[in-house]
RNA sequence: GCCGAUGUGGCGGAAUGGCAGACGCAACGGACUUAAAAUCCGUUUCCGGGAAACUGGAGUGUGGGUUCGACCCCCACCAUCGGUACCA
């Protein structure tokens, strides 16, 4: 196949339209300030999720989602927009410090040849990116303003009062005033426990075989996302940033965006709102409380016991003589075990008893007080009361240790006096009524919940509350290949370098392998490192994340040297087309795999920069769309284990850029899951030379020449409809991302005109406009062939406006009628476009076929629904 | 377990209350050709009847329901894929 003839010549005009359109910058956006920037356009922004350029170049996934945003951007610029469709590199990261490990090549050498392969490979197929605006993370002129963020972050805290942030300063101002005596030492630990980026010693997941700690995000099953090593828990001094702060923003932010429902859902339930209430219960013969949090406060009167994490405050205090050894025991058991065997031995519930007992509130019960690993340290108050009748986990725990169960909730409302007193005989996880509860009972569940927690905060017990799963977000690596923080320590005390010092750049190292030890590679280059006599560098770097998290803000102002966007820039591409707070990203389009991380950590940074002043929205992207995987012509998931991994380089050599472009969008919905098809490439490749000899004959010598079918004429009532309801059909799909309608539209207009003697050469004028943003070159190329045969061809077919539909000649006078009896079809009529009801019933009436199914039957009820059909119902 | 998505010919899919299977692939038949490729024309959901134009029946994962009418709306279930997992 490869060493035959193309059946058109897209290798010549590919590669030279592609060039063209890049000399002559032809999908260049201007700016406000720019001397060709026209304030009358309206703007759109078009947004890829930029990739991160791994040695093994473009996969066909990427190109769906590419190909998808570039028809868009294509479609906008010729509806009149000034277009932004920017792209550029995600390049820090993990793999390529691991390459350059094995390869023993800077990974900025690397990471270099790989941005250059994939700048090749996207070019190769025609987007239309404004190449001038092109970034990647890992240039000092770019990360230079994400370690500036990193700054406001550090010198930011969160307002409850005032629900935002607000810089640092301010809160300084507020405690001299209040605390005036206070030793630096005690305003500093002030500070810091406040700072939206803050240090802070916490168990994290720490992977050995990476030498770096991950996020919990980035932990799979107990093991690393990238490379699939062993993940162990230990506790490490490290940076985060203060995510939970902005959870409830972070959830209720979301109503206004045009998300697929199902990813704000995932959000959602990542961030892990719950309502309840703390309270607080007094322990035997100690001045110690326990605090629990519960979303169930109408069960207290079923707290048969309750349950510390290994790792509470409150465990040594409470805990009894008697209990020591076992307790340490337990503790050292749980300590060591890995979070893949956690969840393994999630089945089988463990605990001890620490000897000591707690007060219940409500009815001054004695309840013993245990500790057990199904209670997590990281969420609530790391401390729970059991009510085994009414929660699954309480409900094993008591069943295993043969802890007492009460029942407190009922299903039915309890009648009078016949409450029983028996250990229920399983769990009652729903809603119901009070039972065994003293003042709640009877009450539904609700009501209930709402009489308990007055309760408690009348008698200063406990108060509402609301817990998020959602934790803070642990921000430091141990990698070379990354942003280096702007902080320098003395001893143990970190301060903010200052803006001026930015970029502070990774020194040139010969060796950044791991150390095998928390200390991160940097902490190699001595000489780096020693900052001042006093001072030392921070050895971590910040992760991958960081650099996307603002991508899109810099695409807006990519060159600008003094600030990480300009002002107006902001405000002419950050802001939305439909709204002035929300998303200046009109269009987002990317894999699922970022549905909670990339969006959620973007969202977040967004926000902070807002609440300071330095952007006008509080979200970023309006609307996203999520591509659906491309799987392996074998069904299965494209990987090179399976060997049934599509490149789409062979696919371009074969049939093409354009054919590429078209098949990633014929082959379904943008968003479905879908097999690649060698044999829908040809398809679709078909297509596209029967597009070319519409216009192009061979002659004798096996040229190319304008084909004589072609002529200026006017056109059939039938071949009008059918352009003018292809202009329609292709302008509303592509409007609704529907891609692969739009081009089996495209294919009914060419077969209705292929087999023609003689074709009018407006068809082309019209589709040519209309497939170019799908199929740019091809396009382009006859464009230019025609300009010098015919009239309306001048420019180039990439800027020509859009072609408009008129609806006379989708009408026609007579439209087919079907004609039902009880449902079944037994006729179809023409019939007027304007008849009445009644005259389309009577046309019914009388029609043969009608008549023969209504013998001797009765007629119970005839529906007409105008210029459709007619159902007629007998008995 | 929980949450979400999907389920239509041999295959990718179309139609989201009104002619199920648009468009494409594959297959089969035909034209062109010394031959092949390419191209063009035609047939193609399944089962049955007919030499044929045709004609009878069934049919959108399964079972129920709403409706004159359901791939589409409602209820229950099954399967596949994705997310998540002791979150009190």
């Amino acid at each position: 196949m490869s060493t035959q003839r193309k059946q058109y010549p897209f290798p010549e005009f590919e590669a030279k339209w592609q060039k063209h359109w890049l000399d002559k910058k032809s999908f260049r956006a201007s700016n406000p300030g720019d001397a060709d920037f026209d304030a009358k356009k309206p703007k759109y922004y078009v947004l890829d999720m930029f990739p991160y350029p791994s040695g093994d170049g473009l996969h066909v996934g990427h190109v769906e989602g590419y190909t998808a945003t570039d028809i868009i951007a294509r479609y906008k610029r010729m509806n009149g927009f000034n277009v932004l469709h920017p792209m550029g590199w995600d390049a820090f990261g993990l793999p390529a410090e691991q390459f350059a490990i094995k390869t023993g090549q800077h990974p900025r050498v690397t990471t270099e040849r790989n941005v250059a392969r994939f700048r090749e490979q996207l070019q190769g197929i025609g987007f239309s990116y404004d190449w001038d605006r092109e970034v990647s993370t890992t240039d000092p002129e770019y990360f230079k303003w994400t370690q500036w963020i990193f700054l406001k972050l550090y010198n930011s805290w969160f307002d409850p009062a005032q629900n935002k942030a607000r810089p640092i300063s301010e809160l300084i101002t507020q405690r001299k005033s209040e605390l005036p005596n206070e030793s630096e030492t005690e305003h500093r630990a002030f500070l810091d426990s406040k700072r939206l980026a803050f240090v802070s010693e916490v168990p994290v997941n720490w992977c050995p075989e990476l030498g770096t700690v991950l996020a919990n995000e980035e932990v799979v099953d107990g093991k690393s996302e990238v490379g699939g090593f062993p993940v162990e828990r230990r506790p490490m001094r490290q940076w985060m940033l203060r995510i939970t702060d902005y959870a409830e923003r972070l959830i209720s932010e979301l109503d206004g965006l045009d998300w697929p429902e199902s990813i704000k859902l995932l959000q959602r339930n990542w961030i892990g709102k719950s309502e309840g209430a703390q309270a607080k219960f007094d322990i035997a013969d100690s001045a110690a409380e326990i605090e629990v949090f519960t979303t169930r406060p109408d069960t207290l009167f079923g707290a048969t016991y309750m349950v510390l994490a290994p790792e509470h405050s409150l465990v040594d205090e409470i805990i009894t003589e008697g209990q020591k050894a076992a307790v340490a025991e337990y503790r050292k058991k749980v300590g060591s075990k890995s979070d893949l065997e956690r969840t393994d031995l999630a089945k089988d519930k463990s605990g001890i008893f620490t000897g000591a007992y707690a007060i219940n509130p409500v009815n001054e019960e004695r309840i013993p007080i245990w500790i057990a690993d199904y209670v997590l340290m990281g969420y609530g108050t790391g401390a729970i009361m059991a009510v085994p009748a009414h929660d699954e986990r309480d409900w094993e725990f008591a069943t295993q240790f043969g802890l007492p169960i009460r029942q407190v909730v009922a299903q039915e409302p309890p009648t009078s006096g016949t409450v029983c007193d028996m250990p229920p005989a399983e769990c009652f996880k729903e809603i119901g009524y009070a039972v065994n509860s003293g003042f709640l009972d009877g009450l539904k569940t609700p009501e209930a919940k709402q009489k308990m927690a007055e309760w408690l905060e009348v008698k200063s017990l406990g108060k509402r509350t609301i817990n998020y799963k959602l934790r803070d977000w642990l921000f430091s690596r141990q990698r070379y290949w990354g942003e280096p923080f702007p902080v320098v320590w003395a001893g143990r005390q970190h301060q903010a370098l200052e803006e001026s010092e930015l970029p502070v750049v990774q020194p040139e190292m010969e060796d950044f392998k791991p150390t095998g030890t928390a200390e991160p590679p940097l902490a190699k280059a001595k000489d780096w490192v020693r900052y001042s006599d006093k001072l030392q560098r921070e050895t971590n770097t910040m992760p991958q994340w960081a650099g996307s998290c603002w991508y899109y803000l810099r695409f807006c102002d990519p060159k600008n040297a003094g600030r990480f966007i300009g002002e107006e820039a902001e405000r002419y591409w950050a802001q939305g087309t439909n709204s002035k707070t929300h998303g200046g990203v009109d269009l987002y389009i990317g894999g699922t795999e970022h549905a909670v991380l990339h969006l959620l950590y973007a969202r977040f940074w967004h926000k902070v920069l807002f609440d300071l002043g330095y952007l006008s929205t509080v979200e970023p992207f309006q609307r996203l769309i999520n591509q659906g995987i491309i799987l392996g012509p074998d069904n299965q998931k494209m990987s090179k284990s399976r060997g049934n991994v599509v490149s789409p380089d062979t696919v371009i050599a074969e049939f093409g850029a354009d054919a590429l472009r078209l098949y990633e969008m014929f082959m379904g919905p943008l968003e479905q899951m879908k097999p690649w098809s060698q044999k829908g490439v040809e398809g679709v490749y078909r297509f596209l030379a029967r597009v070319w000899r519409l216009a192009m004959e061979e002659n004798q010598e096996g040229d190319w020449t304008v084909s004589p079918a072609l002529k200026e004429m006017e056109m059939t009532p039938r071949q009008l409809k059918v352009v003018h309801a292809t202009i329609k059909k292709v302008t509303e799909d592509i409007e609704k991302l529907s891609f692969n309608t739009a081009i089996a539209q495209m294919m009914i207009c060419v077969n209705e005109f292929a087999s023609s003697e003689e074709r009018p050469v407006e068809m082309l004028r019209v589709l040519l406009r209309i497939l170019s943003p799908l199929a740019p070159h091809l396009t382009e190329e006859l464009w230019e062939i025609l300009r010098g045969k015919f009239s309306g061809f001048e420019g180039l077919a990439s800027q020509q406006t859009w072609p408009t539909y008129k609806e006379d000649y989708l009408l026609e006078e007579e439209v087919e009628i079907v004609l039902q009896v009880n449902g079944k079809i037994r006729d179809k009529i023409l019939i007027s476009k304007n008849a009445t009801k009644e005259s389309t019933e009577e046309a019914a009436m009388s029609n043969p076929k009608v008549k023969e199914g209504l013998e001797g039957k009765t007629v119970v009820k005839v529906v007409v629904v105008p210029a459709k059909l007619v159902n007629i119902v007998v008995k």
